[in-house]
DNA sequence: CGTGCAATAATGTATAGACATTAAATCGAG
DNA sequence: CTCGATTTAATGTCTATACATTATTGCACG
């Protein structure tokens, strides 16, 4: 029950800080001050600042001290899954259906130019049978050459993806968009029909590995994204 | 340039696990290995690592060693700012004309049984005189008793809300939807016009603060989600 | 052949001190 | 009064050490 010292302290200053005692911008107890006011040595009243600090909740300043936040962003913690696993976790069956397959090669690839061939699938996304989600994606093949010969008939690429290819960035945008003609009949709705559009643009390094386009019937899904304070609880 | 001991051991093996030369599941060599390789104290090996460990990237276990997380969620920071700052940061003008408010009383109240008076405002956001999101909010009274008696004919709720309660916890939804009668009418698009639905419900402590549903024009707004490794990464 | 207890190897937390770094504050010369 | 140099108050990092905690491992005993 007793938590560690340094987790108190941490929690206590967070605490004064969400209930708004403390308002951004104001200034917080030195380190000299915490180390006095809990009996403890420098580098456990640290530690707890430290960790506010990488959780964004107070800015340091030497010479200066320790500052509430500003302007307390609303930043959350969008987990965007394997679409499998989040499938099979509702308790639904998922199904992959490869549409589309091409290779294409030339200057004028997405991946900027020169930068060879670029592996394009379209296929379609079932969830006990229905169609939720279309995707469009294109994958660098001189980032990831393997994938060229892997059997996308059931797996979803996706999936292969984050299984085989580490990844060291990634930007997704978040849209809605009227369903064209193509996505409409995939996904066996009127034309028109908003959609949810997910695009994601993967990194490792330099190299863009994939980009991809998801359609999702707004009726269908939806995303959730929290925020409980700093992030970070695991056991 | 040269950074400090432990963000350089932290970087490194950082590195190691997003370049795939540590797979998931692994184990990564132990404080006093690592602290043999660095030469130096085992504080600063653990000051490393646990920061690894709190940004997820690894996982910790008394007497078995530090091995690299499992799954690999796309756990993504999605960042919802204050909506007149955010046009305001484009360049552009933004303006807010409220079109409902409407205090109302009783025990269906959205905010639990018995919650007290609530207060119901609907709303648009211009850009440049353009309507590109629909807002309707519903703030309870009871948390927030100030908001009663402010002017929202120009200033938006969510800018005052940000700006005087503090919160606690919040959960966002994220869908698309075709326009209802009054949402087209409002943003003067045609009815069905895909829009881009965010729902959002604060809490401070156990109180429900306010709950919004903002429908955007599809083809006017966006959200961005990024993932720069470790999230943490201010100066 | 288990089954429970003890040894042990790893991480978790904390201390007291040292020196480095930086930006605010102060002081001095012009 | 202003600008520049100096002081100084705060955080940033690191060390060496100590003890606590806990899950695994292996051994002894029923």
């Amino acid at each position: 029950m007793t938590l560690p010292l340094g987790e108190r302290i941490r929690a206590e200053v967070e605490a004064r800080i969400v209930s708004g005692e403390l308002s951004p911008g104001e200034r917080l107890p030195t380190e000299a001050e915490l180390m006095a006011h809990y009996a403890c040595s420098r580098m456990t009243v640290n530690k707890a600042l430290s960790a506010l600090a990488a959780a964004g909740l107070i800015e340091r300043r030497k010479r200066a001290g320790s500052f509430v936040s500003r302007p307390r962003v609303h930043s959350m913690v969008l987990d965007i899954p394997d679409l499998a696993e989040e499938i099979a976790a509702r308790g639904q069956r998922h199904q992959y259906r490869l549409r589309k397959r091409e290779i294409t090669e030339g200057p004028d690839s997405p991946f900027g130019p020169d930068r060879g061939r670029v592996l394009s699938l379209a296929g379609v996304h079932y969830a006990n049978d229905a169609a939720f989600a279309v995707e469009h994606r294109q994958v660098d093949l001189t980032a990831v050459p393997d994938i060229e010969f892997v059997d996308f008939a059931e797996q979803a690429p996706g999936s292969w993806l984050l299984r085989h290819v580490p990844w060291d960035e990634a930007e997704t945008r978040i849209a809605a968009e009227g369903a064209d003609a193509e996505v409409a009949s995939w996904m066996m709705v009127a034309p028109g029909t908003a959609t949810l559009l997910v695009e994601r643009r993967t990194w490792r390094g330099k190299d863009s590995i994939t980009f991809v386009r998801q359609h999702f019937r707004g009726d269908l899904y939806d995303l959730v994204a929290r925020f409980g304070q700093s992030g970070a609880r695991r056991s």
